[in-house]
DNA sequence: TACCAGGAGAGCG
DNA sequence: CGCTCTCATGGT
């Protein structure tokens, strides 16, 4: 037995939707899988229809920090059968069978969700990446393969300069990315009971953050710590609601609040990525599909 | 209300 | 090629 490598038996997951989804921004595609870190280990993951492997650069005794992460105890169908029945719902679920959602360390997704404000999901990786590079611990890396850097600590960052954090491209975010790692890391923001609380309380909590709306706010709870009934509402999301449910009048911000909270069901926030993704793929032009591919 | 901050990729004529 | 748009928060 290979103490760096096991296989997982998996139904209805589609590795390359899920890591390329913007959900996460670390994973980059490597001879036909993927690689990035988890929190302080390097992975490599490769899938087939039944069956995900993964590889680390170090010893494994225990492997649910992956499932976790990953999510791979999730029965999947159940969560489709929650959607609402409609026409837009049946294709979105149809144009990606097997879309996931990851659950991601919280101080990573928020720290990601405050630099993708105002950001397309090629730059916010750009500044991730940069960012792990300047303030990230290394982390073992098997052999051949490039070096890579964990995501930065709270701690990290709080002792940071902002021209310093400036220098990763992040522009006016700095600020509050800086101002967040000091919440964290001097316990003014605790992260690690936010799980405990109701998802309005986690809500409010996360909103109190310069640089953290109702956007990014649902994100992390959503990514971070799976409340399903969480709906962050994107311009892909809006695009999806507007086109699909409010063809004719424009619904007001209230009644498209009341909207997302009522209508989706008990897994909203799996809705959500399943339109998110659908009004991202749809009709590609050749030259967008290239364009796409060349992310991957 | 409308614009700006900061940035690079995408889309268009 | 050069122009305009993307993307979402907070401050003016």
């Amino acid at each position: 037995m290979n103490p760096c490598a096991t296989t997982f038996p998996i139904r209805d997951y589609d590795l390359d939707a899920t890591v390329a989804s913007g959900q996460a921004f670390r994973w980059s595609a490597h001879r036909g899988g993927w690689v990035g870190v988890i929190g302080r280990r390097w992975v490599r993951l490769k899938s087939t229809d039944i069956s995900l492997t993964a590889q680390t650069a170090e010893p494994v005794p225990d492997w649910r920090w992956l499932t976790h992460y990953l999510q791979l105890e999730l029965d999947l169908q159940p969560v489709l059968a929650s959607f609402p029945p409609d026409d837009a719902m049946r294709s979105a679920v149809q144009a990606c069978q097997g879309l996931r959602l990851l659950r991601q360390d919280p101080w990573e997704c928020l720290a990601s969700f405050i630099l993708s404000s105002t950001k397309q999901i090629v730059q916010i990786r750009q500044i991730i990446s940069h960012l792990s590079e300047d303030f990230g611990k290394p982390v073992s890396v098997p052999r051949g393969h490039a070096p890579i850097r964990a995501f930065p600590t709270p701690e990290a960052l709080a002792s940071a300069n902002e021209a310093a954090l400036r220098a990763c491209k992040m522009g006016f975010r700095a600020p509050y990315l800086l101002a967040a790692a000091r919440a964290v890391s001097e316990g003014d923001l605790r992260l690690d009971v936010l799980h405990q609380m109701s998802v309005t309380d986690a809500r409010a909590q996360l909103l109190k953050l310069a640089g953290v709306g109702p956007k990014i706010a649902d994100c992390v709870l959503l990514f971070a710590y799976g409340f399903q009934s969480a709906f962050p509402v994107d311009v892909w999301v809006m695009k999806a609601l507007r086109e699909l449910y409010f063809p004719r009048r424009r619904p007001d911000k209230a009644r498209l609040q009341r909207f997302t909270e009522t209508y989706f069901g008990a897994h909203a926030g799996y809705a959500q990525q399943y339109l998110f993704h659908y009004m991202r793929t749809r009709r590609q032009t050749p030259a967008k599909a290239i364009a796409l591919r060349g992310v991957r």
